[in-house]
DNA sequence: ACAGGCGAAACTTTATACAATCTGAGCCCG
DNA sequence: CGGGCTCAGATTGTATAAAGTTTCGCCTGT
């Protein structure tokens, strides 16, 4: 493939470091990764053309970001969240995106609102078509759209953290295979912002958010479930 | 047993970049650290005994907490925060303390009564002592404190981002030289936690995050000066 | 005297080589 | 025949060295 480009157009150095974590972010928010998978250093080199150096940073934050666990010595693997985490995730969720709704109600332009209805099109376009795929990723990147929008830089930073964790837990918790993430729901929370009524957006947000939960099982049985997976699956 | 003395005493390999990312840390904590310092890693390397790789895998993770900017081909500063900033910080801490605390209470055993009563003591004893780094210190650790007892690792995380920044943020905009974090503020708190009084908890500390914000000058003077600095200061 | 450009030094960035550690299989012993 | 041990293979962690880029100082030309 492209091999370095010594001169020419180097698309920013830095930037293959970006190129492979968001690789690897996008291949689990399509539910491309499953948890536990190993994530070898060689092998991700060779995939993208980098050295260990730039895969092994790449890695590392990701691990920051709560999607990857660096065991000492073994090796990088996705994330394994447990029922716990996963009840911590969404009760993070139910705190912070009620507030990012607000602001971006405060933002709301016409473009904006232009840009959430294109992607509401595109949530639908890939439902009706049956790409489970794209359907899954699309769900997570309308909240990560609402959070830009809200232009609060910190609230953003925490929701990507806490949307890409959410994919890995309906990947594992899921009852049964309903429509990844209600766009329904979602048109209604773009239909409340656009007419500036920060009551109902917040309370089809919340709502929007606990019927997700709703959908997950996450019970005791889970707990035995996992010492095993821990035991045998690592 | 799990302690393994390879070699010398090579105090365990991954341990030394969490040592290096703790006394950055604890420096910037403590206001020894001023916003815009280079960090160069020889420098850094040779105070801490470690390589040059050991020290870059540390600003990275200090990078993505948020109190650490890295720039390309120029090298690691502490961060600046905006005026911008530092209302995003304090509103997210004022979004994330309050459920902090409430789970705090559900959490609430003697044992942590007394650990943050201590902690009460030692902020009391440094602020007599006018040891202003400890106090500055101390204060920040209460938060983090009162985060830990919360069992809530994901808004554990979090906060430790929030104080790290809001360090740097009381560094920059502080008006006059009040006593860091009013002590008495703490007391309350804790005692409301001891109460199990969630709605008293609740309010005294978002009234105590209020007070802390209304300490500072962001007004958009600051953005002129903030240029200024930026153009003088790099 | 000042502005612009050239050159060298220092730094970060990247890649490669080495050392330590862990996993897994084969073998010996009970 | 089963269990424990040792050794080989592989993989990660660390360090060192080369490469590229930026910056600062100096010099020259106007």
């Amino acid at each position: 493939m492209a091999k370095t480009r010594p001169k020419s157009d180097a698309p920013d150095a830095s930037d293959r470091v970006s190129r492979i974590r968001e690789g690897v972010t996008a291949a689990i928010l399509e539910h491309r990764l499953l948890p536990g998978t190993k994530l070898g250093e060689d092998e991700i080199g060779d995939i993208y053309g980098a050295s260990r150096t730039l895969v092994r940073t790449a890695l590392q934050q990701l691990a920051h970001e709560g999607i990857v666990n660096i065991e000492k010595n073994r090796g990088a693997f996705v994330a394994r969240p447990t029922p716990a985490d996963a009840r911590e995730v969404f009760e993070a969720r139910r705190l912070i995106e009620p507030a990012i709704v607000d602001h971006a109600i405060d933002a709301a332009s016409p473009a904006w609102i232009n840009r959430l209805q294109r992607h509401l099109t595109e949530e639908r376009e890939a439902e009706l078509r049956g790409d489970a795929r794209a359907s899954v990723r699309l769900s997570g990147e309308f909240h990560r759209l609402v959070a830009e929008m809200s232009g609060h830089s910190i609230y953003l930073g925490f929701l990507k953290e806490l949307i890409a964790r959410s994919s890995l837990i309906i990947l594992l918790y899921r009852r049964h295979d309903t429509p990844a993430c209600g766009t329904d729901h979602h048109a209604g929370i773009v239909e409340a912002i656009g007419r500036r009524d920060g009551e109902a957006a917040r309370a089809l947000m919340l709502s929007h958010l606990q019927e997700i939960e709703a959908e997950l099982f996450l019970k005791e049985l889970d707990a035995a479930d996992r010492r095993l997976a821990d035991v045998l699956g690592a």
